[in-house]
RNA sequence: CGGGAUUUAGCUCAGCUUGGUAGAGCGCUUCGUUCGGGACGAAGAGGUCGCACGUUCGAAUCGUGUAAUCCCGACCA
């Protein structure tokens, strides 16, 4: 492929408003080309890069029996209202109405679409287990795009679906996935974590998620060296309190003017944020049901409250933090800041942490503004409904596997789930199984984050020159360079080097261009492409220069040679680049 | 949803305080020299200063509104 045939609009400078390192390096190196907020065009070489991942995907799943399809991404919303989706999904979903003002939306995923189809075409269990995907853009109308391709209103996305007659046959379907995503991301050479997750709220019966470590990653992963991995969310620890031993004092309020957060509080009493008991007043609702129920989450002053561990202990779709109205009303007149349990009546649930049971004579809000008790203690004072685990964990902390916590970010570049029938039976899909009756139709789902894939790499494999894509995904394997397109030698060489390297099965890119050696060396390595053939100066001894992008080596061969060279050159880097993954996994 | 910032040439920015209808560097075009790590010289092209309304004889500049883009935060009582 001649370079002068290609849109490379590389710039020397990125745009003031980039932040990300990979948004910088993408739009710098002329990938990638912003047409609006969250929405991106890609130039030719992230199309080839996309290509070339979707490709490694089609490759692994196939392998795992899956087959591709392709849905619309206009959509209907009947479906939609059925499972009530296009009631919940919330501001993210692109509605929209036809001409013959029609509910319609544009999809986001396609649990609905692929189950419809399940539903009309597939009536006995002899036709399952099925695996069905599409590569194709999804659209969620996001608050707040950022970060080049991480977070956009339109992206591409793997998203699979598998359908079996039942729970033996997703788990081996989900399996299989799990199987395929690792083979796609350790040949990627990407850095990754895998994210146990234990059953959801709905329906679900298990999740993995893949984490890619990068500082702008939106999730924060909760790791441990010795293999354990979990959301913050769902992450836990050993407990390590200790029973505080003391006699126990009398309850008394003391003044606290001002003091609305624990370490004004500390503060003012004179005491350590952990003996401060903080008190959260939170609304618990299900889906369907208007009247929330209150709940009092009682914590350690220096621990956070984990919501999702709360709302599952009370059983609630939805948990949110009292309004200064609902506190008002609930607590005698009490604001935020000044929030305790003692005295506060039956029709509020009061779930206390662990570390909480174990304190003696702690201090906490008395539901009075510019007040706390101190000297407060369990039963005497105030009754706890529930003692658990409802805090965030913290890093050093010893994880379940024995190891001390570590945290770090991560993308989330894929996600696979056990459905279990919520949708089917929903939407009716349903078949005969073998004793003739029918079935609801046992359902997992599995994405990948295609176009976000592309950040997730450039941000683990770039430098101060630019983009250093690893080989199996990057746009060319070669990048030929005569230094100077007017000296005959060079470009017939560079030319005959091109074609010789196209037919032995490379992806080769000649930069045909006018331009200065300089300016031609800057642009390879801000493209990144891994393996670079410069023909200058011995080209009429017939001598080119092999670099490769990643470590900067160097060797000169002869042309006879080329071809051979190259081969083992790249086969060592794809080599390099998935041990570098498998260590760290 | 809350807060902050920005918007002038393809990119990075200056000019605005003290109104007089626009500049630099890079990039782009042409010619010449140069030619293995972003060359040099000469001559050019390119902008209704985000948009609207207002103030004024006159607005990139002052006022009001609006839009777009980016960043931060989203309740820890």
């Amino acid at each position: 492929m001649k370079q002068s045939r290609m849109l490379i609009p590389t710039l020397r400078k990125a745009p003031s408003d980039a932040e990300a390192l990979s948004h910088k390096m993408m739009v710098r190196a002329g990938y990638i080309y912003q047409v609006s907020a969250g929405l991106w065009a890609y130039l030719p070489l992230a199309q080839r890069v996309i290509d070339k991942i979707e490709n490694l995907i089609r490759q692994e799943v196939n392998k795992a029996g899956g087959v591709e399809t392709t849905m619309p991404g206009l959509l209907p919303a009947d479906p939609w209202k059925k499972t009530r989706r296009f009631y919940t999904y919330g501001d993210n979903l692109f509605r929209l109405k036809d001409r013959r003002k029609r509910d319609m939306l544009l999809g986001p995923t396609h649990e609905e679409t692929y189950t419809q189809i399940i539903r009309d075409t597939v009536k006995s269990y002899k036709k399952l287990p099925l695996l069905l995907y599409q590569i194709q853009d999804k659209f969620r109308d996001e608050d707040r795009p950022r970060y080049g391709l991480l977070r956009t209103k339109e992206f591409i996305m793997y998203d699979g679906y598998s359908f079996t007659i039942d729970r033996a046959g997703l788990d081996k379907e989900y399996d299989a996935q799990a199987k395929a995503y690792r083979a796609i991301f350790d040949k990627m050479g990407l850095n990754y974590k895998v994210i146990y997750a234990d059953s959801g709220t709905i329906g679900g019966t298990g999740s993995q998620e893949f984490s890619a470590p990068a500082p702008i990653g939106e999730d924060t992963i909760v790791y441990t060296d010795g293999g354990y991995a979990a959301n913050l969310e769902k992450a836990t620890s050993k407990f390590t309190g200790k029973q505080q031993v003391a006699e126990e004092q009398e309850l008394t309020k003391k003044a606290t003017p001002g003091a609305h957060s624990v370490d004004e509080a500390a503060e003012s009493l004179g005491l350590d944020a952990s003996q401060i008991v903080k008190s959260m007043l939170y609304m618990a609702s299900k889906d369907g049901e208007d009247k929330p129920e209150p709940v009092m989450v009682l914590m350690r002053g220096n621990d956070e409250v984990n919501e999702t561990k709360v709302a599952n202990e009370v059983d609630a779709d939805d948990l949110r933090l009292a309004s200064d109205d609902e506190i008002a009303k609930l607590l005698n007149g009490a604001h935020a800041g000044s929030l305790g349990p003692v005295g506060v009546g039956e029709n509020v649930t009061i779930l206390a942490d662990n570390y909480v049971k174990v304190l003696v004579n702690m201090a906490m809000g008395a539901n009075e503004d510019g007040y706390h008790y101190v000297n407060a203690n369990i039963d005497r004072d105030f009754r706890v409904d529930k003692f658990g685990d409802f805090r965030n964990v913290q890093e050093g902390e010893i994880a379940p596997d024995g190891m001390p916590i570590k945290f770090t970010n991560g993308i989330e570049i894929g996600h696979i789930f056990k459905l279990g029938t919520l949708y089917s039976q929903i939407l009716g899909a349903q078949v005969l199984n073998d004793q003739g009756r029918a079935t609801d139709v046992v359902m997992g789902c599995y994405g990948i984050g295609v176009s976000r894939l592309l950040s997730a790499v450039v941000e683990q494999n770039a430098d101060e020159n630019g983009l250093v894509w690893p080989t199996s995904i990057a746009p060319f394997d070669i990048h030929v360079i005569p230094v100077n397109v007017k000296k005959d030698e060079q470009m017939s060489l560079a030319t005959s080097i091109t074609e010789e390297l196209e037919k032995a099965g490379y992806d080769v890119l000649i930069d045909d261009r006018k331009e200065r050696a300089g300016v031609k060396f800057a642009d390879s390595d801000l493209i990144g492409i891994p393996l670079r053939v410069t023909v200058g100066k011995k080209a009429s001894d017939g001598i080119v220069e092999l670099k490769l992008r990643r470590t900067g080596e160097t060797i000169e061969v002869k042309k006879e040679e080329i071809v051979n060279t190259v081969g083992i050159l790249l086969k060592q880097a794809a080599n390099d680049e998935q041990s570098k993954q498998s260590s760290n996994e």
